[in-house]
DNA sequence: ATAAAAACTAAACGCTGTTAAGATCAAACG
DNA sequence: CGTTTGATCTTAACAGCGTTTAGTTTTTAT
């Protein structure tokens, strides 16, 4: 057990070096972080994450990997009532809230030169909201469940999880706007995107298309 | 005009140095490219290319530029058939086969810490491919002409540029072919994604949906 | 021909991630 | 209980980065 009088011995080092990672991170995105500012942060000399996480790559890993565990609790938090389509507009309004809440984190989570994509924990939680918004998509195309090796419920899946992507990272960059009128536009995610959703979850009940 | 023999003036260093980063980049991506390193390939002292682009930002935002130059290219000699769905695939496959042709000037292109998203060129360079693709959508829809104030119209584009950009994204990130079989995985990119395409974008003769 | 402006170099500054050697503390063991 | 072992952290250094300053060379303009 750690001492709390010790100064020399921090206690729970590395704990504290992903929680300095990951503010300075929120605070100004990656540009901000550097492995020493995490260390000064956490109150230790800039050679000591060394022995925790190997390489700053390292410890933005498990900065990363939290961040994929948090836009999965955003998901899972938004969707789970009895309406497929309203759960479908939900999981993918909450996934674009967490861009906008995180730009540093989501920038972060796709820099393959920043983040071990070979860590043998990546592949299985990086590909758990995509799972899981691919569930809704499926509900929303009204099947039990999906078979990935069906082709088209495949299609599926991956083609709601890029129209997705690619809408959470214009409207991050701020291209999406730009497509609509200044009325829209000035405040689009709370405007625009909530009508855009409706426009690509459409009910399907009498509205064929 | 330039001395050839002169070596103290090196005749045209801008384009020298945009030369020497786009090959950088294209070479290794961005990871490689270092403005001292793009100095060196182009003959020069590292402090040289601060007198004309002020910074390595100035530099990278000219190979971005020139980066969404090539994907217009592509995406112009890539459909122009009298075949609105044949058209709308051949670009959605050029869009594609440019990200994996320079992966590199892709993922530069939307590092908004390394380009000058403010220059006066980037807003109306930058949204040229979009539009492309967009015209594209739109006389696949069966509409004569895209209307941006009208919202059903800007919402069609707008979503269809996510799609493809979050598929390039995610075929980039071989996050993709997870979703297929392992026959069609092994090659997607010839074998998946023109039947992803076909699906997105499929003939509506007689299949409404 | 001379003055002014442009283009480039050399050297330095502060920053970065990483490494090597040494100091300190916690825990385990005889 | 004292000793030893191993983990943890520091200090100091290294190479590389982008950028700045001051000075040198060449071109251009007067």
């Amino acid at each position: 057990m750690p001492s709390k009088k010790s100064k020399y011995h921090h206690g729970d080092l590395r704990a504290a070096l992903i929680q300095a990672a990951d503010e300075l991170i929120a605070e100004g995105g990656i540009e901000t972080f550097s492995l020493r500012a995490a260390a000064q942060r956490a109150g230790v000399s800039p050679a000591a994450p060394a022995h925790h996480f190997g390489s700053a790559r390292g410890l933005l890993t498990e900065v990363a990997l939290l961040a994929y565990e948090r836009v999965d609790r955003y998901l899972e938090e938004a969707g789970h009532s009895d309406d497929p389509v309203a759960d479908v507009r939900a999981l993918s309004l909450a996934f674009i809230t967490f861009t906008l809440d995180h730009p540093g984190h989501f920038r972060l989570m796709f820099r393959h030169d920043l983040v071990n994509r070979d860590d043998p924990r990546f592949s299985k939680t990086s590909r758990k909201p995509g799972m899981r918004l691919g569930l809704a998509v499926a509900a929303y195309r009204r099947k039990a469940e999906v078979d990935l090796d069906h082709f088209e419920d495949a299609a599926d899946v991956l083609c709601g999880m890029a129209t997705l992507h690619g809408l959470a990272h214009l409207v991050l960059e701020e291209k999406a706007a730009h497509f609509f009128a200044d009325e829209i536009a000035k405040d689009f995610v709370n405007k625009g995107l909530p009508r855009v959703l409706e426009h690509l979850y459409p009910r399907q009940d009498a509205n064929s298309m």
